[in-house]
DNA sequence: GTCTATACACCGATAGAC
DNA sequence: GTCTATCGGTGTATAGAC
């Protein structure tokens, strides 16, 4: 088991419990390493370990969110690669998202910069999206945000109410809404 | 200091720092109460403070959300009612929900029905309301949904990237994006 | 790298005096 | 009701053998 490995299942751990509900014991459990191998590669801790997790999140996040966005095809198709690629990696709504878990408590204090800018890539680059058709930039930056709170919103509504058809539909309808004309 | 004042100031802890970041000594610091003042209040301890807060939510919830939405009054002005009490409750945003945050970790475990019931009353009233106004009940249910949606999903933004727009510009539209003819 | 053992702080919770 | 004192358990983190 590589270390790509070991860090997508401490990831499924800090999504499941939140950065203070995740304990050594779960991710050890969860990783089959013992406390000791578990400092043997993130000497600084458990606070390493959400460090790791969130770079590999960062990295993910680049190759299949904003890279598609600036890629080729259409905008509505490159929106629609991103929507494919975000219910994949959100597992339908089911797994909370990293960024919004560590607004809380005292990971809000280790990470909010690192949050901050992750959420502020995405945004710029749908933006971006939007104005290549002639969106204003005031219009456009709106609405990309506006598609990041739908995400956002149906991640919780989804563990609330054990439904993924509500994640399913907003991303499917991201398109149709950021691409709207302008009314 | 009364009991609600107390549960009060308890609800600002757990809205900061989550089910599991929320400590007794956090909760002590924050009601100037002892650990053992507090469990002569709360005999069963944090997961008696915690459904004391969610009583809490779900009171002021049935009384400035739900029942301003039956009221009297034109939809469109039961739901800025509604958005109003919203910004104030949450801050402009600042501050998170609890349902939102007891979909984690042990909290689910422990809220999990509550929270779904809370969470689905509150878009079962929003039904309602455009129900009277004439859209179809499922389309009803969908646009419900996605006002909840909004809601939760702006207040993750707003606490990630600091700026209280993003909630205020989503409560002052709901009215709109609830109401608008079916296309 | 992984193991066992352990240090030390803090957790939630309780007991008993007042 | 609030205080002091304290319990058992678990948290993070470390040391040292292998």
């Amino acid at each position: 088991m590589d270390r790509t490995e070991v860090v997508q299942r401490i990831a499924k751990v800090f999504r499941q419990c939140g950065y203070e509900g995740t304990t050594l014991s779960l991710i050890s459990e969860a990783t089959g390493l013992g406390r000791a191998s578990l400092y043997h590669h993130f000497p600084n801790g458990k606070q390493e370990m959400a460090e790791a997790v969130l770079e590999y999140a960062g990295q993910w996040f680049g190759e299949n969110i904003l890279a598609p966005l600036q890629g080729e095809g259409t905008p509505a198709g490159r929106i629609a690669v991103m929507g494919a690629h975000l219910s994949q990696f959100y597992d339908c709504g089911r797994s909370a998202c990293l960024l919004a878990i560590f607004t809380l408590g005292e990971s809000d204090l280790l990470f909010h910069k690192r949050v901050n800018q992750m959420l502020n890539a995405w945004i710029d680059r749908l933006a971006a999206v939007l104005m290549e058709i002639g969106i204003p930039a005031k219009q456009a930056r709106q609405r990309a945000e506006d598609a990041v709170i739908q995400v956002q919103g149906a991640l919780v509504l989804v563990r609330a109410l054990d439904r993924t058809e509500p994640f399913e539909r907003t991303v499917q309808q991201l398109p149709i809404r950021l691409l709207e004309p302008i009314a």
